[in-house]
DNA sequence: TAGCCTGTGATGTGATCACACACCAGTTGC
DNA sequence: GCAACTGGTGTGTGATCACATCACAGGCTA
């Protein structure tokens, strides 16, 4: 089995017309990540992916170099891209940066949001919360994601929303990865229709407490599946940690 | 006059040792960034930088590419790097997030500063009142933000302070710029201090306050000189916007 | 003189090659 | 038997080349 891309299918990006091909490889490195089909720590190599996606290093160097100016890839000591590990103390500290942030994008939503993205957001919940039923994982992070950034979306503030998908792409190859892992409770999306009451009745600071106890609720559970230390990761053995208490 | 790199003075990075020459070309560009050595919506060429930097358009390419995921630069419809322009309105955004994500680092940091941290930090701040008294943008600007930054380690939140670094960057150019241009009238300076008390007394909220305060406080006044749309921006005229009222 | 048109230069993009370094295993020496 | 050396393989890095595209200037034609 080769080091690189171990869950990346074949895939051929070579005849997609006018968009650089370095943008193709970004965005298919990236669906994959989100997708958790990198295992946490694991070795992304140049020519390894190149291969796998049909194309020469170049591209894949330029996409490559973009992916961890975002941090959504580490650079390790040998200078060999590496998927980050998310350590439970890490996910904390990023924790609070989501509450900041999203919780200002809540507030601000709340102000500006129409009766039509609300109507969508319904829709989008109740998705979540079908999924959840169905202890389906994979339709569970999709619909949960595409539902918090309808809410973000709605505050109209285009760098807010930037970061806010930033830090959401540093934590989904770890947090996907895990849910393929360890069996999903089913908990949650109940913290997801105070946001919804919020906005409706337009209450800024309610919004913001609302995102910020789902974020808190889900981090209680999410830290004790997480990693202590980020040595020893990757090797196949699986995400660490106390998996079983 | 060549297009690219106006103010960016020759250089020759090409015998530097062990650190991959990308990661200089990319030190260097960012630093002139900051310093404001390039105007607003000037072009960054591949080639034009790789002849003042005296390396291949190789090392450059990655760099831009380094910068453009950053937000440093911006990506042009022709898929040429520009200097970003940072209207009112962004800026107006990017100050509520600094004012979430510097106000949550300024809390942290009450809780957990040194003595030995809050008394660099009073000697920064002094340095910083002394170069306003001066008229001496430069230093005011380098030391402020070096004051500031002192505060934010303080918060030994690493996530947190890269966030910040990366909002500095954005501004960075554009307001470095703007102070090359435009007298510096020596107000500010007086916000600093309240930051300094807080801190020193471990209040977590009114640090928070005080740093929200002196981030309104700068807005204010900079959103005058601030062009309000990025279009005709960055031929030699300036940075455009009410320059005189 | 006005409008179009083409040639030329500059730009980003992608491929390919050569090189230095790191890692890992096999071998040789003690 | 164990340690140190040594070879090969794979890695990122940087240079160079070829190509498509775009902007603009200059000249041509109507």
């Amino acid at each position: 089995m080769p080091s690189a891309a171990a869950g990346l299918a074949d895939t051929n990006l070579s005849g997609n017309g006018d968009t650089p091909l370095h943008e193709n490889v970004y965005q298919e490195i990236r669906r994959n990540l989100i997708a958790g089909q990198f295992q946490p720590g694991e070795a992304v190599t140049l020519r390894g992916l190149a291969a796998k996606l049909g194309t020469s290093a170049m591209p894949v160097r330029e996409a490559l170099r973009r992916l961890v100016a975002e941090r959504a890839l580490d650079l390790g000591s040998n200078r060999t891209a590496r998927v980050p590990v998310v350590t439970s103390a890490k996910y904390a500290e990023i924790c609070e940066v989501r509450i900041a942030l999203e919780g200002l994008a809540a507030d601000k939503a709340a102000l500006l949001i129409s009766d039509a993205e609300l109507d969508r957001i319904d829709n989008l919940c109740a998705d979540v919360s079908a999924a959840a039923e169905r202890h389906d994982a994979a339709t569970y992070f999709a619909k949960n994601q595409e539902m918090h950034f309808a809410v973000y979306r709605a505050a109209r503030a285009p760098l807010l929303l930037d970061m806010i998908e930033g830090i959401w792409l540093r934590i989904g190859p770890t947090l996907n990865y895990l849910f393929h892992d360890i069996r999903f409770a089913g908990r949650a999306a109940a913290t997801n229709a105070p946001i919804v009451d919020a906005l409706r009745t337009r209450q800024g600071s309610a919004a913001r407490e609302a995102v910020a106890h789902d974020i808190s609720h889900a981090m209680v559970w999410l830290v004790q599946h997480l990693p202590q230390s980020d040595e020893h990761v990757g090797n196949g053995i699986g995400i660490g940690g106390n998996k079983e208490s």
